[in-house]
DNA sequence: GCCGTTTTCGGCCCGACTGTTTTCAGTCG
């Protein structure tokens, strides 16, 4: 089995975990996370970049120590010391960690004088009272844990961005009723657009906090408060999604809008930045001593730092802090400057809506073109076309850009198909068919479970076929629930880059497929990105929101993304300069 | 364990809330 960035990451955090609870200095206990942290937003394989004789010390964060580890687990499959630490302290333990009220004092103490190593050893703990006489536990702590055990049996852990989105909108549109409130806004990783939220933070300002946390306890889908001081709430709702809601004065606005938003790496780097010219960052504002120096607005945080304003969705440390220093930072691209739609479906394969019915929706949302690109024959499960049928949604397709043009319509249908890439690089229409369309996004929709060789051979090779456009979701991953298929995401992306094709940002909630790490790789090889909604109904159109956060965490400006061409330009990028 | 525009040693982000406390540790974001 190949070792892979996260299965290091892993080994890392649970070494973390575990020096923590055995009270190891926090900040080697940082050091690993750091590392975690590093290898998930490394983009490529750390046993790639082993392989080719980098030296990992290179990389920020990775010392000697961590890269031997890292080296390690990529040669052998195991870390010697984390075997160690798992002989002194039970494996499971680190789970007890994720639970609210437990950090590592408490953990030490349930396992040292419990021998308390599970969630449902705790359970029953708690329910015996047995947890209150433990020294820095009572009977309250006893309760809270109680029933964040019994929140913890049932509820999912992250949510999907979309799904968020659909508790925070009605909650946030609740508080703006709120008497003296003056704004409210989603902070954390809601704002910087990730693609899962562990939980929503919100941010108010209001002559009144008090008024805004009473108005937050009175919403009808809060099912239980965790805490409610004079300025902060916890609360969680029905769904299970966890609300801390923070009350500040306008003043200081900007700067708790920066704190809450994250992220955390972010934010610690920035502070450490401020440290380095005397200053200090906190959620009022930038400090000299005593003096405050801003704190309004974001964009005056930065300011007295020296540094011009950082999009939410770059705040990850990864590079943004030393590009808004160098004045590199990218221009991200928006919402409005996308022209069109690469990818959607028809109730001629496994769509809802007619072919008229997608165009006219497309129209009405400003538009200017949409490509229809329905499934091929081997998709048998969503009906998909063949030969045949292609060739007459193609006639019906010209029939309807002839009439848009008669009635003096700038909008332009194109001519797509969503082929499959057969298991042996081939895709599965023929070539006479292929070729008198405006663009073949394709696509894998089987044998996901090639080896990472095989994977990567099959894809590669079908950017090699003379008409391929644009891949379709390149990792196959369903967000928590279908990992990405095991390829190459380097090789693909040099391939497009070598071949004059694209790659696609599906904005489907549930697929967001390219990640954002995958998106800042491409743009740095000037592979150009189709943010494309993959519809398969009217109200799918609008996902493409969902493709531009993750576009904007991958660095993308307009001048990144296909179809932020108009129609003219468009035409000839869709026509390939390599021929097989 | 990492790192260097005061440093190769001595630092490493910062404040609110809670509960268990007789003045503060632990947790959280």
């Amino acid at each position: 089995m190949p070792i892979h960035n996260e299965d290091i990451a892993q080994v890392f955090d649970q070494i973390a975990d575990l020096l923590e609870i055995q009270g190891e200095n926090a900040f080697r206990v940082r050091a690993y996370r750091n590392g975690a942290r590093e290898l998930r937003g490394l983009g490529q394989e750390a046993a790639q970049l082993l392989a080719a004789g980098a030296d990992l010390t290179d990389l920020p964060g990775i010392g000697t120590a961590l890269a031997a580890k890292i080296a390690e687990v990529v040669h052998t499959g195991t870390c010697q010391a984390l075997k160690k630490l798992e002989r002194e302290l039970p494996a499971d333990l680190p789970e007890l960690l994720r639970l609210p009220g437990l950090g590592p004092k408490r953990v030490h103490a349930l396992h040292y004088d419990l021998d308390i190593h599970t969630p449902e050893q705790l359970y029953r703990a708690a329910k015996d009272g047995r947890l209150r006489d433990l020294p820095g536990f009572g009977p309250k702590t006893e309760a809270a844990l109680r029933t964040a055990l019994e929140t913890h049996f049932t509820s999912e852990p992250r949510f999907k961005l979309a799904s968020a989105a659909r508790y925070a909108e009605p909650l946030v549109a609740w508080l703006r009723q709120t008497p003296g409130v003056d704004r409210v806004v989603v902070a954390g990783s809601y704002r910087r657009g990730r693609e899962t939220v562990g939980d929503l933070d919100i941010l108010v300002t209001a002559r009144q906090p008090a008024a805004a946390i009473a108005r937050l306890r009175d919403y009808e889908e809060v099912v239980q408060v965790l805490e409610a001081g004079d300025t902060r709430a916890t609360v969680i709702l029905r769904a299970g999604l966890q609300v801390d809601l923070r009350a500040v004065a306008v003043e200081c606005f900007g700067a708790a809008l920066h704190y809450f938003t994250g992220s955390k790496a972010h934010n610690i780097a920035l502070r450490t930045l401020a440290r380095a010219q005397g200053l200090k960052v906190n959620e009022y504002g930038v400090f000299r001593g005593r003096q405050r120096l801003a704190g309004e607005t974001e964009a005056s945080v930065y300011a007295a730092l020296g540094l011009p304003y950082i999009p939410p969705e770059l705040r990850e440390n990864r590079g943004e802090i030393e590009a808004a220093r160098r004045g590199l930072l990218p221009e991200l691209v928006t919402l409005d400057d996308l022209r069109g739609d690469l990818h959607c479906h028809t109730n001629a394969t496994d769509g809802h809506a007619s072919l008229a019915e997608m165009v006219a929706a497309a129209r009405q949302r400003g538009r200017d073109y949409l490509a229809i690109t329905d499934h091929s024959k081997r998709l048998t499960m969503a009906h998909g076309l063949d030969s045949r049928r292609l060739l007459e949604q193609m006639a019906a397709i010209d029939r309807l850009n002839e009439r848009l043009a008669s009635e003096g319509v700038a909008f332009r249908v194109l001519k797509g198909i969503e082929v499959d890439i057969l298991p042996d690089g081939g895709l599965d229409l023929p070539d006479p068919v292929l070729g008198q369309l405006d663009l073949v996004v394709a696509g894998v929709h089987s044998q996901f479970h090639l080896s990472r060789a095989d994977q990567t051979r099959r894809v590669l090779k079908a950017m090699d076929h003379p008409y391929f456009t644009i891949l379709s979701h390149p990792t196959g991953r369903l967000i928590a629930e279908r990992e990405p298929y095991d390829i190459d995401m380097t090789r693909v992306i040099r391939q497009a880059r070598d071949r004059g094709c694209y790659l696609e940002l599906n904005a489907h909630p549930e697929r967001l497929d390219l990640s954002d790490v995958h998106c800042q790789m491409a743009r740095e090889e000037g592979v150009l990105i189709s943010i494309a909604s993959d519809a398969h109904g009217i109200q799918d159109l609008d996902d493409l929101c969902y493709g531009i956060a993750q576009a904007r965490r991958g660095w993308l400006t307009k001048g990144d993304v296909l179809n932020s061409r108009p129609l003219k330009d468009l035409l000839p990028l869709l026509r390939r300069t390599f021929h097989a």
